[in-house]
RNA sequence: GGCCCGGUAGUUCAGUUGGUUAGAACGCUAGCCUGUCACGCUAGAGGUCGAGGGUUCGAGUCCCUUCCGGGUCGCCA
């Protein structure tokens, strides 16, 4: 049978004991990770969150029966109590932090059985994601995920830590909240008392936090909850959380610097790095037209190149009408990769160039006997140097280019970039790039919904000098916002928001809404803004990729206890899961068969 | 919604061109052992080859459907 604590207290964890300690009579408590049976001697190593201690069950030592030893099977919790003792010269363990010393087990008490776990509680064990998670509860005890969710809570302390003393007030927004038009796809969860109403779960505390700047809290952060209802990805999760942060009285520099100032304190409290300020930054346009992605990783080169002007009017009818029709024709130069991609990986290249909506890519393979390519014979010898000039292509080097519409051509090569430094092994893992991406556009255009939509959020201030060009150039319009980007992976954003009714209403006008849309869905915000609003701003971090990234782990569920699977179910709980007829009918709702 | 990858003892995997009774390691069970720490030794149990259908004399293996997990495009203000 399970026995009880009886006023045990433990002394300490297993590994807080040192050759100072010996002699010392102390309580522990932990889970058995191993038993090693030699009959009249038995070996346990004990196991807590922060490691492992050896127990020593002698027959002539131990009080009570000795058999209870025997049954002791891996996972059970049991407390133990008795002297710590210096092991003789041969018995030590160097792979252990307390391989010096052990617990001479004078009283045994079996708090807990367990059944055989479905895998070993260890860190070399590949179970099957699948499996760790239906038992989360098991695969939390492996050494690794103790330490993700340590260096996660670190993380999160660290923030505090600096928010607290930079005057940022912590303050709660609810969870049961307005559904927003615009952005990701609500959680909803309907009202009993207003049968037909729902609200919906917070994409982000938006504007409830624009709102606290109005009522004059002038520094706020909150380490929150945000749910949104789209599909899920290795670093993606249908409810994540953000540590969220807005200012009043600042402009666009004033939040970078208090922002990259926090992000440098995590890092030198969490993983004693010293990162230098002030970041980099870099604007978006730059972004995309040197690395076709508005989230570069800079730990390696291979930058596009723009060859659009001089393949314009080469007989290459592929890039030239490209270009007539508004297109570009930008460049990738691997310098002496060459002899690297046989005929075949480059296929696999122009496959991989596809998935992103590139109808082909073409190449040069700069060979020690010539130059090898689909396209030069369309080339003049002109427009060939004047090509291999601006590459800066040398005999070993290969060119991979892409035409298109630029989004297209930034895509495919923004990625197939990254998959090339993949496959070269030129990044290096032990670097943490940083930087700002500024100077977004306002609006971006919605081929699906046949408008412009907020790139950002409605709610993101225009700059100054673009105020006037909302209606009339909208493309132009550039806004006071900005992503900050570690290693390729964006970790935060924000902006400096409207604050005025104003220009919030002419915003959502651009957006297409009617003044009487505008009012119905954003109204709480539009009359609040008339009641003094502080110019403010903000910005909120990733806490789960900011983690997911300090660790280097693949998938953004390792840094999270229960996360979601793909189809965004939790395989432990089993939600989301039927409710009874009578829960429906409160709630005056009906499945449609 | 599209594309790609995977599913074989509890776990991780092997399983040849379709061919006898589907194997290994670890784990598990029982026994022995007073210095192990990947303990050792002896014996043993353990399989709906994800599921359903089809082809075939014969299917873990081939085909179709489907379920589950992963990656990704779309989507993610």
């Amino acid at each position: 049978m399970s026995e009880f604590l009886q006023g045990w207290k433990r002394t300490d964890y297993c590994t807080n004991f040192s050759t100072d300690d010996v002699g010392k009579e102390v309580t522990l408590m932990g889970w058995v990770q191993t038993r090693r049976d030699f009959g009249a001697l038995i070996f346990v190593d004990l196991r807590d969150r922060t490691g492992i201690m050896q127990l020593v069950f002698d027959e002539s030592v131990l009080e009570g029966d000795f058999s209870r030893v025997g049954a002791l099977r891996n996972e059970y919790v049991i407390a133990v109590k008795g002297p710590i003792v210096l092991r003789d010269e041969e018995t030590i363990n160097e792979k252990l932090p307390t391989g010096l010393i052990e617990l001479r087990v004078r009283e045994l008490k079996i708090l807990s059985r367990a059944q055989t776990p479905p895998f070993e509680i260890e860190d070399d064990t590949s179970v099957r994601e699948e499996l760790r998670l239906k038992h989360r509860y098991l695969d939390l005890r492996r050494p690794a995920m103790q330490h993700n969710l340590l260096v996660r809570s670190q993380i999160a302390a660290a923030a505090r830590d600096y928010l607290n003393k930079n005057g940022f007030l912590d303050i709660e927004t609810p969870m049961l909240t307005k559904s927003t038009p615009e952005g990701a796809r609500d959680y909803l969860v309907p009202s009993r008392i207003h049968q037909g109403s729902f609200y919906a779960l917070p994409q982000s505390p938006q504007t409830l936090k624009q709102i606290l700047m109005i009522s004059g809290f002038d520094r706020y952060f909150q380490i929150v909850k945000c749910f949104r209802d789209e599909d899920l990805r290795a670093d993606r999760q249908p409810e994540f959380t953000q540590i969220d942060i807005e200012m009043s009285f600042v402009d666009v520099d004033d939040v970078l610097s208090a922002n990259e100032g926090m992000i440098a304190h995590i890092f030198k409290q969490v993983m004693d790095i010293d990162i230098k300020l002030p970041l980099p930054r870099l604007p978006y346009r730059q972004a995309m037209e040197r690395f076709g992605s508005d989230k570069p990783d800079t730990r390696f080169g291979l930058e596009l190149v723009d060859v659009s002007d001089i393949v314009a009017d080469t007989g290459f009818a592929v890039f030239s009408s490209v270009i007539k029709n508004g297109g570009s024709v930008r460049a990738i130069n691997v310098k002496g990769a060459v002899d690297q991609f046989a005929r075949r990986e480059i296929d696999a290249l122009v496959d991989f160039v596809k998935i992103y909506g590139a109808k082909g890519m073409a190449w040069i393979s700069m060979k020690e006997d010539g130059i090898q390519s689909p396209i030069t014979k369309f080339f003049t010898d002109d427009e060939l140097s004047s090509l291999i000039e601006r590459i800066d292509a040398e005999t070993g080097d290969i060119i991979f280019f892409v035409g298109d519409k630029d989004k297209i051509v930034f895509d495919a090569l923004g990625n197939l970039r990254l998959k090339l430094a993949e496959k070269l092994s030129l990044i290096d893992e032990g670097v943490f790039a940083l930087l700002w991406v500024v100077d977004f556009p306002l609006f971006e255009y919605s081929e699906e919904e046949k408008r412009y939509t907020a790139m950002h959020h409605p709610f993101t201030s225009p700059r100054d000098e673009d105020v006037g060009k909302m209606e009339s150039d909208p493309a132009g319009t550039f806004a006071k916002a900005y992503d900050i980007v570690l290693n390729g992976n964006e970790i935060g954003g924000g902006s400096i928001r409207i604050h005025t009714t104003e220009l919030q209403e002419k915003m959502l006008s651009a957006l297409g809404f009617s003044k009487e849309q505008a009012w119905e869905s954003f109204g709480f915000l539009l009359e609040a803004l008339k009641y003094g609003a502080p110019p403010h701003g903000g910005i909120a971090f990733g806490l789960d990729r900011l983690a997911m990234l300090l660790l280097g782990c693949p998938s953004i569920r390792d840094v999270i206890a229960f996360p979601k699977v793909q189809n965004a179910s939790c395989l432990m709980t089993q939600a989301p899961s039927p409710v009874a007829a009578k829960q429906l009918m409160e709630l005056g709702l009906k499945i449609s068969e």
